[in-house]
DNA sequence: TTGACAAGTGGAGTCGGCTCCACTTATAGT
DNA sequence: ACTATAAGTGGAGCCGACTCCACTTGTCAA
């Protein structure tokens, strides 16, 4: 790669990052991305195919943020499991409700999704996920460990959470919900 | 409502379930639907704001069709309740699976989500899952049943859904896992 | 140093979603 | 039957996503 191209990635990385401060990620154009970079439309196509997959390599520091906060926990804590497993959960949430914009682009972006599926950022995720899933599960079958951290993510994808929220669940709620449905107990006290 | 307006929103719909028999649902473009019923854009986005909401309004007939059928199977099985959430759950992955394109339009479609969430649709969806839900799960929180329909539909949304089968999960994998997830007992024995 | 050329650029242009509004028309009250 | 007018229409045009390609420039081999 020319070192020219380099500097203007770097570039876009950061006037995008400026914008979205300014104004909502969604009112954000491409257009106007560019030309606050000084650059035209078709570099910056060239380095990101579309809007959301901008998004997401946004998010790839704000993810690693995140894994590496609650590694940082799961490394120094004495918890028992299933207070481990509410930390972590959490700690996603604040994380994505900090996030929400960015993340509400890239999920909805039909086209991405395929992407951030295959990205290193999601396997990263859904390790961190069935680490602390796993000794609260049950006994498991094979696959079906990471099959429901899958699901952990997809429940709580920008849409379904938004929703949630407007249902009257607050944060906790759905920590609670949550918890209940994903962690086998002799049935679990409440909180 | 003036009448022909109504012969005009009945063309639309019949003119736009012809094209995407056609083609893809993606392929088809506002401005062909508008042409090919004889109307202006402008008509066609007075009858319906946008592309998605014009495929929910598609889906609707689907979905009850979905919903009439399981309630029928309800209505007349012995089957035990385990079998009967497996039986409603195995429809409506087949349901899903035979209206791909417009689910995943409706669904990646950022600004009718919320309007899918409030229509009578998902009401009567999550009404449906609810019943089959309540006594496979264990005792329950107030709340906790609607929570768990709506995690249902969450999990089973296109991208996830799509991302599952290209993981190698088939149609029969899928409903054995979210089984597991969903069914409490004192161990459920194996498929 | 220099020339060849791969790599990269940028902006004009296409296309689709969606809006706006001057115009037409069904219909209800007289 | 005859308006008045609310309801509805349609297409020109805007805006934003994205493409294409003639042009520029960094780099490397000679």
């Amino acid at each position: 790669m020319r070192k020219d191209a380099q500097q203007n990635r770097a570039k876009i990385l950061a006037t995008a990052a400026q914008l979205f401060r300014e104004q909502s990620v969604a009112a954000v154009s491409m257009k106007a991305i560019a030309t606050a970079a000084g650059i035209g439309p078709g570099t910056l196509y060239r380095n990101y195919p579309n809007k959301s997959a901008l998004c997401l390599d946004m998010s790839m520091t704000f993810i690693q943020e995140f894994v590496a906060d609650a590694q940082q926990y799961l490394y120094q804590t004495t918890d028992d499991a299933v207070t481990q497993f509410k930390q972590v959960l959490t700690r996603y949430l604040r994380f994505r409700e900090r996030r929400l914009q960015l993340l509400a682009s890239i999920e909805n972006g039909a086209t991405v999704m395929p992407a951030y599926y295959k990205s290193d950022l999601y396997h990263e995720l859904i390790q961190l996920f069935m680490q602390v899933l796993k000794p609260v599960s049950g006994p498991l079958l094979p696959g079906e460990l990471k099959f429901r951290a899958d699901m952990l993510i997809a429940m709580l994808k920008s849409n379904s959470y938004a929703y949630q929220r407007e249902q009257g669940l607050s944060r906790d709620d759905l920590l609670t919900q949550i918890s209940r449905l994903m962690i086998k107990s002799a049935d679990p006290l409440k909180k």
